[in-house]
DNA sequence: GTGCTTGCAAATCGTTTGCAATAGC
DNA sequence: GCTATTGCAAACGATTTGCAAGCAC
């Protein structure tokens, strides 16, 4: 289901490749943390020294636009975004910040609620917060 | 179920009260439209020219925090508020921007996924968008 | 050469912070 | 009086915008 390579993913998409934009979707499906459009330019930046931060949202916006990538507004400080764009929830650690890639049980979402008739439903998003495993086992104080 | 003052809602949660505290917790409770922290400060102004923004933000803070109120990250530009804290999604019309809330047919969120052993789940929330009925209706070219 | 893409710099805007003035017990 | 709360102004930081230069077909 993932054995795409970034150039197809982007050309499946409509979206017309270019070395950024290759980059950008390589850094995403190689790196399924959920990374801020920061995040990717300041990983990519050292390699490909002119791309420029304006450039890195420009092509998140168009993959998101295209479907090529989703965008998670689960952190409320920046958007992230998810090159797996099968349906899964995210939970976002509150200590550590991480975000985590969750199973759901069901996969039609929008069974869950009952959407009122004439709305037409886009995308959807299930998000949890809390503590992840790891900063549980830590035993802090809040957790 | 929503038979409750501004004034009980806060002491209920451990909120003292203030004078500014009240009116944005009564303003959260008479408007279910889900205002944005600028929204509640421009509508409040007028009558309490003393009130800050800066007021309106810890204020709004202090109630997620006590869990008088909850926060909704579902629109990307700007953190919104809802005093009705029972379990149910929201859909965000991205025509419009509105949201809407949407009832659950299964009020157990945690159930939906396989949230992974040693997780602490503390807070959990749907999210859909799309266009809303009224939004299609009136037949826009890209509804 | 025409149109899309890129990249820099500046602007925008939601939100937070520092800190002094104020209010409530 | 002491502590918590408020409010102003400034800072901050993520994202967008204007626009000129570059690239591709």
């Amino acid at each position: 289901m993932e054995a795409t390579t970034p150039l197809r993913n982007l050309t499946d998409h409509g979206v017309k490749p270019s070395a950024q934009r290759l980059a950008v979707m390589e850094y995403l499906m190689e790196h399924l943390t959920h990374p801020s459009a920061d995040e990717i330019y300041c990983a990519l930046h050292p390699a490909m020294p002119t791309l420029s931060k304006t450039t890195v949202y420009n092509t998140l916006r168009l993959l998101t636009e295209k479907g090529a990538a989703i965008q998670l507004t689960i952190d409320e400080r920046n958007v992230c975004f998810d090159a797996d764009t099968t349906p899964h929830a995210h939970f976002l650690c509150t200590r550590c910040g991480k975000v985590y890639d969750v199973p759901l049980r069901e996969t039609n979402l929008e069974r869950q609620a009952c959407i009122p008739p004439g709305f037409r439903t886009e995308q959807e998003a299930i998000y949890y917060r809390g503590c992840c495993a790891r900063c549980a086992s830590q035993g802090q104080a809040d957790c």
